[in-house]
RNA sequence: GGAGGCGUGGCAGAGUGGUUUAAUGCACCGGUCUUGAAAACCGACGUGGGUGGAAGCCCACCGUGAGUUCGAAUCUCACCGCCUCCGCCA
């Protein structure tokens, strides 16, 4: 069976795994791991010795019948038949058990690295630094949606009529700033990242989400068409799947990737937060920055990864504070979180713009992503990390708000001048100048 | 929507009921040769699981799952995925 978790690691030290599970806030369940474990291998190593068994009176069956012993021929046969109902029984026993084991696993998190700070959700959240300094406003800035130059492109009625609540439609001014976030964050990853511009499917195979993690656990998250597609949450899903599968050369790591995509999640457990503007849609965009690495440069591509993210921000001079996620805060997935949080005025607080994650070998497991070491060896899975860089609907919202003026109107940082075409702001009456 | 085809090791590709312990080639790895490299030659070379100090031994795996059979990669059925042609369509 392809283990979710090391099974070995836990037989070894299943202290350590529950230890890690109870970072996360999960009771240990190590104890009912190994005893599925040890029942489970206890009736293979049966089902084994009664096959070896039948696999050798097939074999001399065969012989009997080729030197015309009749009653040898009868006698084996029978005791063939014994054995192979044996099998059969003791097969289906085991194979019970792998299901049960692996179903237990798959619903298991990731385990946290040592590195993460113990807590319970995001009040535990440890904060790295801090990069620019939120504006002083000499009026009292306001949320996004509510800055006049914004209200004209800014159409929640309209999508509401057309799709229902967390929509939005955005015209105009407003829609050009937020495609131009987009592109200028694709150029600044591919040609100042090294990252290579990928275009994926957003609807995927049910194995993918498995891969990734969002199934099984957390199918109510996601929306499913009638066919049985997912639609997916993030472009991580497709782009880390494309390892799914596969053993490839070392030498082609690290694969690093970037894509802007559509993202579409349900927000089946956020009723009533952050009901108004355009923070949590049902429906958005997102630059996603995902890197297959081997077991040794993990780390060192999540630093260079988080790098990636605040470097958007850096550009497009927001304000930000780089959080590294308590155990109880971080995702089904991994094993250490950054979150990027941008200075919001109108909320007067930051707020999660970018995450970016270690996984380790976790996803790699599920979708039986490895990599052949240089030199040759036995396969290793491979490592996977992902990061968004950034979400566009929430950096237009950064942008908006953190360049709102007194009058209404709305000054953009310079490296969105080129990608609108020359325009440095937005007036109050909702048009690019 | 209609019709047909396909799914075998990292890749390519044999194999249609019993010496398949899955041929062969390529790639990878070790070696010989060479000033060095290439070529050539020699050798090793699938994945997972169980067991055991170890060497090893055993079991499973030819998309998945059932079935037929003394015996299945090979036959039957279902499912999954992929491809081609036609139709429709951005």
């Amino acid at each position: 069976m392809t283990d979710m978790h090391d099974i070995r690691a836990i037989r070894e030290n299943p202290q350590a795994f529950d230890a890690a599970l109870q970072r996360r806030g999960l009771a240990g369940i190590s104890e009912q791991v190994l005893s599925l474990d040890s029942e489970r291998r206890a009736r293979i190593a049966e089902a084994e010795t009664a096959q070896a068994d039948q696999n050798r009176a097939s074999k001399e069956v065969g012989a009997a019948k080729a030197r015309g012993d009749e009653a040898e021929f009868e006698r084996l046969r029978q005791l063939v038949t014994e054995k192979k109902a044996d099998v059969s029984r003791m097969q289906a026993e085991a194979a019970l058990l792998d299901n049960r084991l692996r179903d237990l696993l798959m619903a298991i998190p990731n385990l946290p690295l040592d590195s993460v700070p113990e807590g319970v959700d995001e009040n535990d959240n440890v904060e790295l630094h801090r990069w620019g300094n939120p504006r002083n406003f000499d009026f009292t800035p306001v949320e996004h949606f509510e800055i006049a130059g914004v209200k004209p492109g800014m159409d929640f009625e309209t999508a509401a009529k057309l799709s229902g609540s967390r929509f939005v439609v955005l015209k105009g001014a407003v829609a050009r700033i937020h495609r131009a976030l987009a592109q200028f964050m694709l150029d600044l990853h591919v040609t100042q990242h090294g990252l290579e511009e990928t275009w994926t499917p957003i609807l995927v195979l049910e194995d993918m989400m498995v891969g990734t993690g969002q199934l099984p656990k957390f199918g109510e998250d996601s929306y499913q068409t009638r066919e049985g597609y997912w639609l997916i949450p993030t472009s991580e899903v497709t782009l880390t799947n494309t390892v799914h599968g596969e053993l490839v050369d070392q030498s082609t790591l690290p694969r690093r990737m970037v894509a802007h995509s559509q993202c579409f999640r349900s927000e089946a457990g956020s009723a009533g937060r952050d009901t108004t503007g355009m923070l949590r849609q049902h429906q958005f965009e997102k630059v996603e920055m995902v890197s297959i690495t081997d077991a040794e440069s993990g780390l060192d591509e999540h630093a260079r990864m988080t790098r990636c993210a605040e470097a958007v921000l850096e550009a497009l001079e927001l304000p930000y504070r780089t959080m590294v996620l308590s155990s109880g805060d971080m995702g089904f997935s991994a094993r250490i979180t950054h979150d990027l949080e941008v200075w919001l005025p109108g909320q007067n607080k930051y707020r999660e713009i970018s995450s970016v994650s270690y996984c380790g070998d976790f996803q790699a497991r599920r979708m039986n992503g490895r990599y052949r070491p240089e030199g040759g060896g036995k396969p290793e899975f491979v490592h996977t990390l992902n990061g968004s860089g950034l979400a566009v609907g929430r950096a237009l919202i950064a942008v908006l708000e953190n360049g709102q003026q007194a009058d209404g109107s709305v000054t953009f940082p310079a490296a969105l001048h080129p990608y609108l075409g020359g325009a440095t702001r937005l007036q109050a009456d909702g048009k690019l100048v």
